[in-house]
DNA sequence: CTGTTAGCGCTTTCAT
DNA sequence: ATGAAAGCGCTAACAG
């Protein structure tokens, strides 16, 4: 069932029977439906491989995530930005191929043999191979919350700032802080520790960012981050914030202020801290539905719209990118049943 | 810098050269490590797109939705699902394509056209035509949920059996129940109901299965199934269960069982009847972490185990296919400020 | 409006 | 252990 039989079968040349497939108007009307026929009566389906080898185009958008690609799906802020990608290949009749990484030494090599004429890029570390390879690729790509390099284009709200700024409005009313923060490097390794003990430098871009900006505030209300106690998770997950929470207990006061870079983790915090410290308050980020029903102040984040973007920059890098992803702070109401 | 290039500079013949990478073993070490430098040297990467129009290949698995792509990333139940694809796909080196289908009439023409191996899809109803395409192609599928059809297999609970289970557990001590579906064709239309006005056989077979058996349940308690106030949602959405909730609330016992064929329907009711309805009880499924915390009787539901036996149907047809997949009932401890 | 030519990058014979 | 020939399915460029 190749074109060549449907060619025949219709009694044109292959090309013919091409373009009766790719450019209709080009071909006479009653031609084509000769042509139609004739692959609907062989069952002929065109093939994309074939496709893509002679025109150098895969219609693919690759998308790749540095991490366990399961995770993913594990995390929702991810499967948001994944769903704005993919009703941007939809609308766009794109196809949509997650490249799998695993961590050694051949990520890079899988990424640029992949099948895809661009690249969507969730946020990384600075040293991530990954992305100097794709950095160095020709194919146009987009990363969402950097890092930020030459040939991709990147799609990230001001963490430093709208991080400062949720700080800052927690802590307005006197509380002590603790902070749970992202991982600190590629090897994901979970540990209590205090703002003095901290790298100067994190490779992730919005993790860096983030915990800077809970430091200005920290500093900015007269505190001291070099003793504020930080809890850094291995994942973005509910299961670490109950653990980040569970080893910070010793260390926290009765209103503390747990300031979390995520509604997840801040979730995880409020799960295990909500019989000991129910004074304690909550900041997350990403305003998820379930933290703001639990009353956790958050930061907006239109990850949806983020997936939107990087797909658009992705496949069409020369449109323009639609300036600032904007943020606010929602304080999420507790439920009337805790508010006593 | 293609393969010839890299030949060239390293000295030897193409097919050498293509030798060291895809059978080192096949070439003397001497000349393999000369190929690999000039393929260093050169910054040359194998093509896939070439790769698979020789060998026959893609090394992908395509996943569809015959949703739009979108709702794949926002129902928790689908990324679960995913995730487990996705840890196959990374085991076994391959791929993940996705397939977006648009709901027009050239969805299977485009499934079919895919640069896949095999194909993983997603529960869908009888008479969606990807389903028939899909069957009829000779590269091996997979479907969560079904239907069934000869050519894919078919993994699945045993919705039936659970669904009655459930909603007899739920009726043991007397309650009123009220059903909130999932859709009951493919045009997704919501509404209020009752099970007399039911379709005798609903397209979609999970949702088929699981009122057949709330209904044997419920007749089997001595209630009226006719007169069962059924909510039909659009989507499996937390929303939508709000939305379902506030129609059937004329319809409501204060002692309601509302039995909700997902936790995010469930939630949703829940939420939208904490006050007025305090009473009420909910049965969900998927046992979502959420529900278990707000007291929510569930169905187990291990999706990403499905989703790892889909993966590796469509990839090794002919291995064992592992089993029943289990369930058991979960009930949630509802948090103590409301146990009162 | 339709056909001819040529070749995309790679790998499966089969020979050396 | 290495190479030569051939072609996977399709379409860009150019004729006719």
């Amino acid at each position: 069932m190749t074109l060549k039989d449907v060619a025949a079968r219709a009694g044109v040349s292959p090309m013919t029977a091409s373009y009766a497939f790719t450019r209709p108007a080009r071909v006479a009307a009653a031609t084509r439906d000769r042509v139609h026929r004739a692959a609907g009566e062989l069952g002929y389906r065109p093939d994309a491989v074939g496709r893509a080898l002679k025109s150098g185009r895969t219609r693919q958008l690759g998308v790749v995530f540095s991490e366990h690609l399961a995770y993913a799906f594990d995390d929702p802020q991810a499967a948001q930005f994944l769903a704005g990608v993919a009703e941007v290949c939809v609308e766009e009749g794109q196809g949509l191929t997650f490249i799998p990484t695993r961590g050694d030494g051949d990520d890079a090599d899988r990424v640029l043999s992949a099948a895809a004429d661009g690249f969507v890029l969730w946020t990384t570390a600075d040293d991530d191979p990954v992305l100097a390879a794709v950095a160095g690729d020709p194919r146009p790509a987009a990363i969402q919350g950097g890092p930020s390099r030459k040939g991709i284009a990147c799609v990230t709200q001001d963490d430093y700032g709208a991080a400062r700024a949720i700080a800052a409005h927690g802590l307005r009313d006197g509380r002590t802080p603790v902070v749970i923060s992202f991982p600190l490097d590629r090897n994901r390794e979970q540990m209590v520790t205090i703002g003095a003990d901290l790298p100067s430098r994190v490779p992730f871009p919005v993790t860096d960012a983030r915990l800077r900006g809970y430091r200005a505030a920290i500093e900015e209300a007269g505190l001291s981050w070099a003793s504020t106690p930080v809890a850094v998770v291995a994942r973005n997950t509910r299961r670490d914030g109950v653990e980040a929470a569970r080893e910070l207990a010793a260390r926290l006061a009765p209103d503390a202020l747990v300031i979390a870079m995520s509604d997840e983790l801040a979730l995880g915090a409020h799960q295990a801290l909500r019989e000991t410290r129910p004074e304690a308050a909550y900041l997350g980020w990403d305003a998820s539905p379930a933290g703001q029903g639990l009353g956790i102040t958050s930061v907006t984040n239109p990850l949806r719209d983020q997936g939107r973007r990087c797909a658009q920059l992705a496949l069409n890098p020369d449109r323009p990118t639609g300036g600032e992803i904007p943020w606010s702070i929602a304080s999420g109401s507790a439920p009337a049943v805790e508010s006593r």
